[in-house]
DNA sequence: TTGTAGGCGTTATCAC
DNA sequence: GTGATAACGCCTACAA
């Protein structure tokens, strides 16, 4: 594999001259630059990654640490996010957490290890104790939820106002009972906390009580999960006429297993997602969703942390994106 | 930040002994080996991977060429591969080639870049007229297809023997005008010709013709194309009686085109998809589809390429994995 | 068992 | 406008 100093001697120059031709700098002379091009060419020559970055101090990759690429809103998303960091000149190396806290906090300190320029974290494991671990001195930027009075740049979801207004959305379709499913409540700042904040709020602006008996809960967001809390609820029979979905996946569960239970959606029961991912579109019903305009996210994410990476120092900055809701067959159309 | 001279320096050791107390070389007295070890931690000390990567000639790291990864099949697909990565200590890049033939030859040589130490390829746009850019100096896995001749590594789709097995399954269950979803039919060796000449293989092997009215055209293989054409078909009036979809993603799509035209599945037409995403499992009616095993393929991908890693010098293996349908409500269970 | 020397390929600095 | 020099931090010889 030719080397730089094997260009330089075949166009007669030094090495320097060549790497200024490479890297555009100006002060180079037409004619030179045609011989060192013509030289690079012939010899086929490609730069060393491994030693530019040694030399710069930069990687050119950066980290995205998920729960599981293999579900739609983070497929939607590293996509975006794979996108965005393409255009800022940037690669991506793809984690997965498996949603565990011990995993995340494994990402942020592989971060440490100097491995990426930065990391794009989807914390779904971590909560307010582990502030302290994003006190770290590499670029992060928390993707998907606030955890309040972390040191660094959050993209955030508009989670508790689009719960809210996908919540409201099913009161003013007429429904009176409205379930929610989402994960574990711990009280603190994740999505289904969050979600599930915005739910109680619009039962409350609307007037209706909260229930307990329509929390349902699939701990960790899978369809499985969700299907098998949906059966529970229903053979004890039909208790509500809606149901407020914390993600599209789980949505997806929610659908299959009403449409086991005989139940017609959107007659007897309507369903709202959160995510508008590509298959809500397509499924028999579609399905109504929160869309948080993942691109704009994805962008927000890349641009803050390139930002970081080249200006160094920690950051504070929140960005929580806008959302619209799609009206969909699952709430009636 | 630490180097490797400051801990040897804090130890009161050289550099060397630091290297091997890292790398766990033997030959290190355990007294040494404390010492460094607490010197280490003292220090924050974190191995710069730029520097190692130089000195050693290899990243760690390999590349993942997919369309996108916004697609159930490429997720899971990816998730599997990253899995498998981790195993082998790799990391995993991911290239988004969007299904063009640029692109994807694009791949190819940014692996000459030496970006990666390897790259698995999942091709679609490129056909045998390509195979000459296969014909590099690093280590490169095709995933998906097969390539005729092309002087690499092959991981290949069960895709003729299980896209008839697909289709038997039609017959066996009654169908006697069964249409098939595919991309286009360039007679080369993507996923859409061999998957159709299995389709080919059923209908001749149960006596049924072939008739070019029952050929939907998705181009690039998406809902929404897929949903188009069976959309357009339909209104011609009810002409078959089973589909067989190249793919779950164009399974999607049609089974929402039928919903929409009022058609009943599995009574009136009845459905097969082909790669059991996870979601095909949750949709309504749930489908019937082939699992190609992706666990197993990434864990063949990634093993091959780390063989060819290590070993060097070009390959020709072939790997054709193992499949079995998955008979689910779309055609009658 | 530990240390010394040298170079992997690139680029920043500063001469010329 | 171009080139010599010196790192960047690590690891593989080889020497002690």
């Amino acid at each position: 594999m030719a080397t730089i100093q094997d260009v330089a001697k075949a166009a007669g120059v030094s090495a320097m001259t060549v790497s200024n031709v490479m890297n555009g700098h100006p002060n180079v002379r037409p004619a030179t630059r045609e011989r060192v091009l013509e030289a690079m060419d012939r010899l086929g020559y490609r730069v060393n990654v491994a030693a530019r970055n040694l030399r710069k101090g930069r990687t050119g990759t950066i980290g995205l640490a998920v729960p599981e690429i293999n579900r739609p809103y983070y497929g939607r998303l590293a996509a975006a996010i794979i996108a965005a960091a393409g255009r800022h000149g940037l690669r991506v190396s793809i984690e997965q957490t498996g949603a565990s806290r011990e995993s995340e906090l494994a990402a942020l300190s592989q971060s440490r290890n100097r491995l990426y320029d930065g990391l794009i974290l989807s914390t779904v494991g971590m909560g307010p104790a582990d502030v302290g671990a994003l006190d770290v001195d590499h670029p992060v930027v928390i993707l998907g939820e606030r955890i309040f009075g972390g040191p660094v740049d959050h993209v955030a979801m508009p989670n508790e106002a689009a719960a809210e207004a996908a919540t409201r959305h099913l009161v003013e379709r007429g429904c009176r009972r409205i379930a929610v499913v989402c994960g574990r409540l711990g009280g603190e700042a994740d999505v289904s906390s969050l979600r599930y904040a915005g739910y109680l709020r619009a039962l409350a602006a609307a007037g209706l009580p909260a229930d307990p008996e329509l929390v349902v809960t699939a701990a960790s967001l899978t369809m499985q999960e969700a299907a098998r809390g949906v059966r529970e609820r229903t053979a004890r029979g039909l208790g509500f006429d809606g149901v407020f979905c914390v993600t599209d996946t789980v949505a997806m569960g929610v659908l299959r297993a009403l449409a086991d239970a005989g139940i017609r959606v959107p007659e007897q029961v309507k369903v709202v997602g959160f995510d508008n991912v590509d298959e809500s579109a397509y499924l028999v019903p579609s399905l109504t969703t929160v869309d948080p305009d993942h691109d704009l996210m994805a962008e927000r994410a890349v641009a803050l942390l390139a930002a970081r990476i080249d200006r160094g120092g920690p950051g504070r900055e929140e960005f929580a994106g806008p959302f619209r809701l799609v009206v969909r067959e699952s709430t009636g159309g």
